[in-house]
DNA sequence: CCTTGACTTAGAGCTTACTCTAACAAATAT
DNA sequence: ATATTTGTTAGAGTAAGCTCTAAGTCAAGG
C-alpha cells in the first residue's frame, strides 16, 4: 500500500541494483545529490525505504554525474524538492524552479553534446592510430618512419 | 631546416594553440605521458621545441585523456617511445610494443563505446525530463503530480 | 546467540590530476 | 633597462569525489 507495486529498496538493495556504494548514497543524500527518502517508522530504526520511482530518479541523477554534471550543479538541481508538496500543494515560486531546471538540462544537454562531438573524434583518431599499428605489424618490409 | 614548414613551436605557443596550461605540459612530459621535446642546442637554455607532428600527438593524447583514459595507462601507451628511433634502428621488441598499444586502443575504444551509449541514454532521459517540465511550465490545470 | 545490515556524527585518508610557488638562471622582446 | 618567457628541481596546496573507520545503537533472520 505504501510503494508502487509493494516494492521497497533499503539502501543496500538500491546500492546493488544501481551500482553506488552505500557509502555515495549517503554521501549524495548529505551533499543534497538525492532527496531524504521516505523512513520507516516506529522502532525499526528509520531505516531508508526507496520505492520505484525514489530508484529511477537515483539512477537519472547518477547518468547526470556520470556524464560530467558537477556534484554542485546536481544539487542545484535537486535542492527545491518533489514539485508538489505532501498535500499536493505547489511549492512557491514553482515557475523559479522549473526555469532553473530546465536551464540547468540544457547545460548539461549542450555538455553532452560537446561531448559526443569531442568522443567521435577520439573514436576516430583512436582507430586510425590502431591500424597504423595493425598495418606495421602485418608489413614485412619496415619502411622508415619515424613515428608514434 | 630543422622542423617541417620551419614551424617550431615554444611550450608557450603549444599551450595556447592546445589549451592545456604550461603547468600541465611539463607536467605530462614529467609523467611519461609525452615524450621529451627536441630542445635548441647551444646556449639557448635548452628551450623545448615542438613541431607539428608533436603538437598533433599532443592532441591526441589530450583526446584520450578527455575521454577518460587515465594518465597512467597513457604513459604505459607512451612508455616505449618512437618506433623508429633517431637512425630509423627498429625498436627492440617491437611488435610487442605495437600490441601493447593496439591493446591499450582497444581498450579505449570500448570505453568510447560505452560512454557513446550512456550519453545517449542520458540524453533522451535529460530531454525528457525538460520537456516534462516545459509541459509543467505552459499548463494552466496544473495536475497533482508528486514527482521530481 | 550471533551475524548481518541498518542507523548516527564526525572526521581522517585517499586518488587523480593538476596548479602554483620558490628560487635561481638565461635569453628575447619592447 | 625591464618585462616576459623560458629553463631547472622540489615540494606544497587545491579540488572533487569518494571511501572508510570509529564508536555507538537497534532490529531482523538463521
Amino acid at each position: 500500500m505504501k510503494g508502487d507495486k509493494n516494492l521497497m529498496y533499503s539502501i543496500g538493495e538500491v546500492s546493488k541494483l544501481t551500482g553506488i556504494s552505500t557509502y555515495t548514497l549517503r554521501y549524495y543524500e548529505k551533499m543534497g545529490l538525492l532527496p531524504n527518502p521516505y523512513r520507516m517508522d516506529g522502532k525499526q530504526n528509520g531505516i531508508r525505504q526507496y520505492n520505484d520511482q525514489d530508484l529511477r530518479f537515483i539512477q537519472f541523477i547518477y547518468g547526470l554525474k556520470q556524464t560530467g554534471m558537477k556534484l554542485k550543479d546536481i544539487a542545484l538541481f535537486v535542492e527545491d524538492g518533489c514539485l508538489l508538496t505532501q498535500n499536493n500543494q505547489e511549492i512557491d515560486g514553482i515557475q523559479d524552479v522549473l526555469h532553473k531546471r530546465i536551464e540547468l538540462l540544457n547545460k548539461h544537454v549542450n555538455l553532452l553534446e560537446q561531448q559526443l562531438e569531442q568522443l567521435e573524434n577520439v573514436m576516430t583518431l583512436a582507430n586510425e592510430k590502431r591500424s597504423f599499428y595493425s598495418v606495421m605489424l602485418n608489413e614485412q618490409t619496415s619502411k622508415p618512419v619515424k613515428t608514434f
